[in-house]
DNA sequence: ACCTACCAGTTGACATGTCAATGATGCTAA
DNA sequence: TTAGCATCATTGACATGTCAACTGGTAGGT
């Protein structure tokens, strides 16, 4: 890892002044793009994007219901933080869990009726953000730029990982 | 807004299929990787990017000090919750606070030498994982790409903000 | 002086997220 | 058989974030 040449890509530790602007730019912009995202669609529906995410798997999945933790892996998140949710969501009467007849200890994650109009609902106003919010800031390239910064940034990040 | 071609730009309301991929991928990816560095700051150095940002604007300030409102718009935060973190911060010894001899009602922020020490041992690791975790997944040309994006969505949020 | 409006900061209630520990259950190897 | 061991899901403790209400003090108009 060390080398002669301590300014060059590679042999340097730490970002340059420009790196870390931009840097900061990027990460306050991102999570600000996402508290707006996430206001707007709280005004327009009373769901949370976390909210969204889980009624949007439900509403694709066979029979509006899923596994606990294959809807975990499906939206990405630890089966702590997806239990927690759906206790809240339950309260609200958005989901309904059941034991599961196939698989020992698994739970079934039901979609109710309230949940599917509440998500019905939902999302036209919440593509119609993204637009306005996401896809209207950005001419055409920097669109796909961005898709192609999101795509490397991820499979960094997967590399990394798995070191 | 109504227009006769529905899918050209600034007369359509929802974005593409494509469009909304990248969407997903961005936000998702974005959210990524600031937990990433979040966790990386954490067993580093103990502290959360909150901290960071806390001890950053204090270390770079006359006295190491600042009026609370001022650290406020500073980092971007609401008062409540810079309030809220200062609390905690204060509990672990990072910062203190007195009223201020200037203003009235004036809260004044001031770095402890805990904090001073912590915010060193905890700047050359974050930077260098800001590194590894963004600047060494991009090209070059990806990081310049990053940058402007960031402008574009945030001088976008801003204008919608004034409407 | 008095009423009002604002300002700086705090607080409480609550939503959300992480981590580690805990049940509950099946699998496997001595 | 049974003692570990992995898996699925939940729980509790706690950190963090938002929103609205509150506290105390200052300033302006009558």
């Amino acid at each position: 890892m060390t080398e002669a040449t301590p300014d060059r890509r590679g042999g340097r530790q730490l970002p340059t002044a420009d790196e870390l602007r931009i840097w900061r730019d990027f990460i306050e912009t991102t999570a600000a793009l996402g508290s707006r995202l996430e206001s707007r669609l709280q005004s327009d529906s009373s769901l949370s994007t976390g909210d969204y995410a889980v009624l949007l798997a439900l509403s694709e999945a066979q029979g509006q219901a899923m596994r606990s933790s294959e809807l975990a892996s499906h939206i990405g998140w630890e089966r702590s933080r997806l239990s927690h949710h759906l206790g809240r969501m339950e309260r609200r009467g958005l989901i309904r869990r059941q034991e599961c007849a196939t698989v020992p200890r698994g739970a079934e994650v039901l979609l109710t009726a309230a949940g599917a109009e509440a998500f019905k609902g939902a999302t036209f106003p919440h593509l119609r953000a993204i637009r306005e919010l996401f896809v209207d800031a950005l001419t055409p390239d920097q669109v796909v730029a961005a898709g192609e910064i999101a795509t490397a940034l991820s499979a960094h990040l997967d590399a990394l990982r798995a070191e």
